[in-house]
DNA sequence: ATTGTTGCAAATATTTTGCATCAAT
DNA sequence: ATTGATGCAAAATATTTGCAACAAT
């Protein structure tokens, strides 16, 4: 593991933290900001994104949705899985059949656990894409 | 199930449909947008993206990363999976413990059948949470 | 001094919407 | 005629970035 931490706790960065840690519901970055800003007055949002991505690159937090914010639309309705590099956010098929035996099971479970209507899962295997596979050998190489 | 097919298949509705089908990739509403455009020179970005949405809602192309286009992040490091809403976008921690058995062996497989370097994997449970589900049930109720 | 960080503002990027017009019943 | 769909443009959302000032070595 390389311990790359070159960056400062700083204070806003503390924060930030505390609030993502301090709840349980998965906020967005602009409600973060808006708790954050009740504490810190004067911060900005700028320094909010920034310091979430550094907080959830060093592994203190994480980002769901990872990569790109952006939609993607498949033509195949049928169910299956995915690949998703998280460098570039390429999508692809996982060549792999639906697990529906365990998991749909865990629907039910979670049905009853939770009081969410639950009607399907989503299963999506994350990555690098053997172009960014290449790109980053570059930089890790030669360690066996 | 209920048979509300409204909308009119028109020509640039069916020329998205296949553009988003004629292609594996998973492409972004840019993309089709750009397909769409060398065969219909003068469709707009907002009529590519309202017939996304109709496609998906009718059940012809699917969603990726559905709901909404907003990055959350999570203050739990730990491996564990998510119930979101589709509706509201809501996003809960799922009850129940990561199934690392199963997946994990289909991860080494997946590296293998791909050249992907696979690392980990995203289980979300797709469903209405409560407050949605009573929402819902305004309006398809009474049908046991 | 150097280097990372901040606040602010401007710029990007992505998606949605209002509206007049058009097309298909 | 009525209703849904389109193109265009503007608005709304979400995220990133340039930069001068600031803070911590």
């Amino acid at each position: 593991m390389n311990s790359s931490r070159i960056s400062r706790m700083t204070h806003q960065r503390k924060v930030i933290l505390e609030e993502v840690r301090n709840t349980h519901s998965h906020l967005s970055a602009d409600e973060i900001y808006a708790r954050v800003r009740k504490r810190l007055p004067r911060v900005s949002l700028g320094t909010v994104y920034r310091n979430l991505d550094i907080l959830a690159s060093e592994g203190f937090i994480r980002k769901l949705e990872p990569g790109h914010p952006q939609m993607r639309f498949d033509g195949n309705t049928e169910d299956h899985y995915h690949i998703i590099c998280i460098n570039c956010g390429n999508v692809e098929d996982a060549p792999t059949a639906p697990l529906d035996d365990s998991v749909e099971g865990l629907e039910k479970i979670l049905g009853n656990l939770t009081r969410y209507g639950i009607f399907g899962h989503r299963l999506e295997f994350i990555g690098l894409c053997p172009a960014c596979m290449e790109e980053k050998e570059k930089y890790f190489d030669t360690e066996t």
